[in-house]
DNA sequence: TCAATATATGTCATATTTGATATATTAGCA
DNA sequence: TGCTAATATATCAAATATGACATATATTGA
């Protein structure tokens, strides 16, 4: 069993209901779930950079400070579709989201 | 007004509730959409190319035939997620996704 | 033409995601 | 240390996405 894989799920906020469901996971969800981590670290990394508070970014796309931080965190009750949106919406371009999603960890 | 850019949208489905609504589409917005219709696009494509019926992939990812058709119809009720969840459960990349991203119209 | 199969469209109860709110925790600085 | 701004976390009602179903419309082959 991929221990460190585990871990690396958790750290980021996905929390396993059991080692049993963990095992489920086949390598599309695992997928899914590294491309949604992927988008979220990206989406601090280019806050942080242009120096954006998460309630300014809340305001840009009419959300609350919370919902900004649940997605930095991973949170799986956070979309791809507002994480698209919301990285469009402090400037990343559909070909840095690209980039973003080859390289994806 | 950009009327051939809003035959585009309606086309895929994408009905606007006014002249005035679509207007108010922000560069953003636009791009959020065109995303979504090249993953679209491309959902079909790949399906057709493996000559998988609708059905053959509702059960793949455990939904329906009439959500695949909504899903390549570009309807506006189905979210990136099921998407992308879709399109890696059969068979495509991340590498094929950042692609689709990157060159979409 | 006539089935038979595939796809499209509309609706709806249920499930999930959402913004909002409250509040806890952290980070930086005087 | 205390103060303040920023971030994290928990909860919840409202909004949205979902699978399922019925049924309409294409499409294909005999």
């Amino acid at each position: 069993m991929d221990e460190k894989k585990r871990q690396k799920l958790e750290d980021a906020g996905w929390r396993v209901a059991s080692t049993a469901d963990f095992l489920d996971l086949t390598p599309d969800e695992s997928a899914y779930i590294e491309l949604k981590l992927a988008l979220s670290k990206h989406l601090k990394q280019i806050r942080t950079q242009k120096e954006l508070t998460q309630e300014a970014v809340a305001e840009r796309i009419k959300s609350s400070q919370s919902r900004v931080a649940k997605m930095e965190a991973g949170d799986p009750s956070v979309s791809i579709d507002l994480l698209v949106k919301t990285l469009l919406s402090i400037g990343a371009t559909r070909s840095d989201l690209a980039e973003v999603i080859a390289t994806a960890k």
